[in-house]
DNA sequence: TGGGATCATGTAAAGCATTACATCATTGTC
DNA sequence: GACAATGATGTAATGCTTTACATGATCCCA
C-alpha cells in the first residue's frame, strides 16, 4: 500500500473535522446538505478511499463473512458460493472463502477467525463434526454465528440451511416406480457422510409405500465418485435378474454408471433408468440428460446470508423464527429414466 | 467479536513489555528461549489471538490476496483457486475470492481493495479491460500487483500466467489429422473473448502445415455454451459432404455438440471425432470420454501466486524473469475421436 | 423572554499491534 | 581493565477511523 489520502486530508480539505467527514460519509442524515456535498467533493477531489483495516479496528467488526468450503473445485459448491456472494453484496458485506481441503486442522483455524477481526460470522459446507466450544456466540443474540450449509442437521437448535434430503430421495424413487419399475436399485453415498443415511432411507420408504420388498443385493456402497458409480455398475449387472432402474445418492455416480452401463451395451433409459441427485451444472448437458432432485443451491446460499443477519442481530431480524430451514426441492425430469423394457 | 485478550493482557501474564511479545511471536530468534516459553504459555493460557485488524492497519498490508472471478458457479475456476489457495496457505497469506458477475464497475470496485486495506494483490480472471491508473505500483517493485490468469496476454510487460491457446488447438487440430481426418470443422468461441483467435488460429495453422484447403463452412461460431455445441451440430449435419472431425473451441461445447449428434443417430467416434478444450472436471467421466487439451489449472493458480510475491518484492523474488509465463499445456487422449469412418 | 429540545459540529479517547529507538547487561578483544 | 560489539528487553510513537461526550447555535412553546 502506498501513503493514501487520510480522512484527515479530506477533513482538512472541506474545513470541517474528522468526526464530521466520517458522520457524512456513513450516517448522511447527521450532517447538512451543505457539508455533506463539500465533504463528497473533497472525496473526490483527493481520491479518498476509506481503510476498511483502521475501520474494523475501530468498530471490533470485521463487515466481513467467512465460507469454508471443503473442496473448491467440485462443482457443488459454485453456485451456492454465487447465492452467499450476490446476498452479501447486496448488504454490502465481504465475503471470504477458503478451502479446508476437509482438514479438521485448517477448519478449526479458520473458525477463529471469528475471533481474529477477520470474519463475522462462518459459512460451513464442511461436516459439522467442529468444536463449537471454541465459538463464542454473539452477545445480542446469545447464538453463535455460524451457518452449517445442505448436509442434514444433525444437532438440534444450530442453524441450519438445507433440504429435505430423505423426502427427495423417497419422491424420485417413487417416480421410478410410477414409471413401472419394481428391481430398483440404489448406489449409497459414503459412511462417512450424514447424507448417506437420510437419501437410503428416503429410497426405502418409498419402497416401502408401494409395497415393494427391500432387497438388500439392490443396495450397493458407493463414495460419491463417478468412479464408485462405475463399480457399482459391474455388480448390478452381474445380478440376476437384473434390476431395471437405479437410484444414485449422487449426479456423479449417476454418470459414472452410465458411462459403464455404455460400455457394456446397455442402453439408458431403453434397458436401466438411472436417476441421480443434486442436479449439478454438467446433469443437463450429460448425454442422457439425467433425471435427479434439484438442490437449490443458490436460494440455499442467499438463505444463509439471510439467517446469518439474524443471528448476528442485525435489524430487522426476527429473533423467534427458528434457525434451521429447510427449503424446497425439485424432481427434475429428463432423459435418463423411462419405463422398464417390457 | 467480544472481548478478547491482548496483547496487553499476555505481556502482563507473562512479566514482559508488549514488544517483547510480539517478538517472541512473529521473531523468536529475538527473544532469550526462557523468555518465548514463558510467553507462549501465557498466549496459552488466556487464548489470546491475534486481532488482524491491529495488525494490517500497523503494517500497512493486508497479508491477503484477492482473487476475482468472472462467475465462480463456472467449474474451470475452481481448479484455478484450489491451486491459488494452496499456495497461498503454505505462503501465510489469506486468500479472498470475489465474484464480478462479469460487471465492469464491480471489477473495478474490487481492484479498489488494492487501496483500502483489503487486499495487497489482486488475480483477475476476467477480462483485461481494466483502469490501470488507478492501480498504483508496488514502491519496491514499480510493477502493479494484479496477475491475470488464463487469457492470453494483450497488453505487454503485463504480469500474466496462461498457456499457449494457439498451439494448443494446433496440437488437438494435428492430432485429428493424423488420425486420418481430412474434413475438419472448428465450432470458435464467442467474438468477445480474447480465446477465440488464439484457438482459431491453430485450428487454421494446423490445417495449412498438412496442406489442407481452410473450409470457410467448417467454421461455426459458438459461445462456449454447450447449447452453442447442439446447435453446431446441426449446422454441421447439414453440410455435403459432412465433416469427419470437430474440433471445438472448449469442452462444454463439445459436450452439447457430442449430445446433439447422439440424438440424431451419430455415435462418436465412429461416425464423427470431436475434440474439445480446456479438460474441465466432466471430460473425463463424460461419455465417451473427452479427447482435449489439458490446461494446467492447478499448476496455473500455484505459478500465479508466486508471480504475485515476486511483485510485491518478497524476499528471493527474481526481478530480471519475465512476468508472463506460458506453461505447458497436455494433450489429453481418451475416447471421443478416432480414425474416420473408411 | 426563558428554558428545554433539537441540530450541527468539534474534541479527544479508544481500538490493538508493530517497530524505531533507547537502555542496560553481557561478552569478547587487545 | 577498558572499550566495542552483541544481545535482550523496554518505552513510546504510530497507523486511521469511529464515537461518546461536549459545545454552541437555533428553534419552539409557554
Amino acid at each position: 500500500m502506498l501513503q493514501r489520502p487520510t480522512i484527515e486530508d479530506v477533513a482538512r480539505l472541506a474545513g470541517v473535522s474528522t468526526a464530521t467527514v466520517s458522520r457524512a460519509l456513513h450516517e448522511p442524515a447527521k450532517v447538512s446538505a451543505d457539508t455533506a456535498t463539500r465533504v463528497h467533493a473533497a472525496v473526490q477531489d483527493i481520491g479518498y478511499t476509506l481503510n476498511i483495516a483502521a475501520r474494523s479496528l475501530r468498530q471490533r467488526r470485521a463487515n466481513a463473512l467467512l465460507v469454508v468450503v471443503p473442496n473448491i473445485g467440485n462443482t457443488f459448491y459454485g453456485e451456492v458460493l454465487a447465492g452467499i456472494e450476490a446476498a452479501a453484496h447486496a448488504a454490502g458485506q465481504t465475503i471470504l472463502i477458503a478451502d479446508s481441503s476437509q482438514d479438521a486442522a485448517r477448519e478449526a483455524a479458520y473458525l477463529a477467525w471469528l475471533h481474529n477481526g477477520r470474519a463475522d460470522g462462518v459459512f460451513l459446507m464442511a461436516r459439522p463434526e467442529v468444536d463449537w466450544s471454541a465459538v463464542a456466540p454473539v452477545p445480542e443474540t446469545g447464538l453463535r454465528p455460524v451457518v452449517m450449509i445442505s448436509e442434514p442437521p444433525v444437532i438440534p437448535d444450530t442453524p441450519w440451511v438445507t433440504i429435505d434430503h430423505q423426502a427427495g430421495a423417497q419422491e424420485i424413487t417413487a417416480h421410478l416406480i410410477a414409471q413401472g419399475h419394481r428391481r430398483i436399485a440404489h448406489v449409497t453415498g459414503p459412511l462417512t457422510t450424514n447424507l448417506r443415511a437420510p437419501r437410503l432411507h428416503g429410497y426405502l420408504a418409498a419402497l416401502a409405500a408401494a409395497g415393494l420388498p427391500a432387497n438388500p443385493s439392490h443396495i450397493v456402497p458407493g463414495d460419491f465418485s463417478a468412479d464408485s458409480g462405475a463399480r457399482a455398475a459391474e455388480t448390478l449387472l452381474a445380478l440376476h435378474p437384473r434390476p431395471t432402474a437405479v437410484f444414485c445418492a449422487n449426479d456423479e455416480m449417476a454418470m459414472g454408471l452410465i458411462g459403464a452401463l455404455a460400455r457394456n451395451g446397455i442402453r439408458v433409459p431403453q434397458d436401466i433408468s438411472v436417476a441421480g441427485f443434486d442436479d449439478i451444472q454438467f446433469a443437463a448437458c450429460f448425454v442422457p440428460a439425467l433425471t435427479t432432485i434439484r438442490q437449490p443451491r443458490r436460494a440455499m446460499g442467499e438463505a444463509a446470508v439471510a439467517l446469518m443477519h439474524r443471528l448476528l442481530g442485525r435489524e430487522g431480524a426476527d429473533l423467534t423464527a427458528p434457525v434451521q430451514q429447510i427449503l424446497p426441492h425439485d424432481l427434475v425430469l429428463r432423459d435418463s429414466v423411462g419405463p422398464p423394457a417390457s
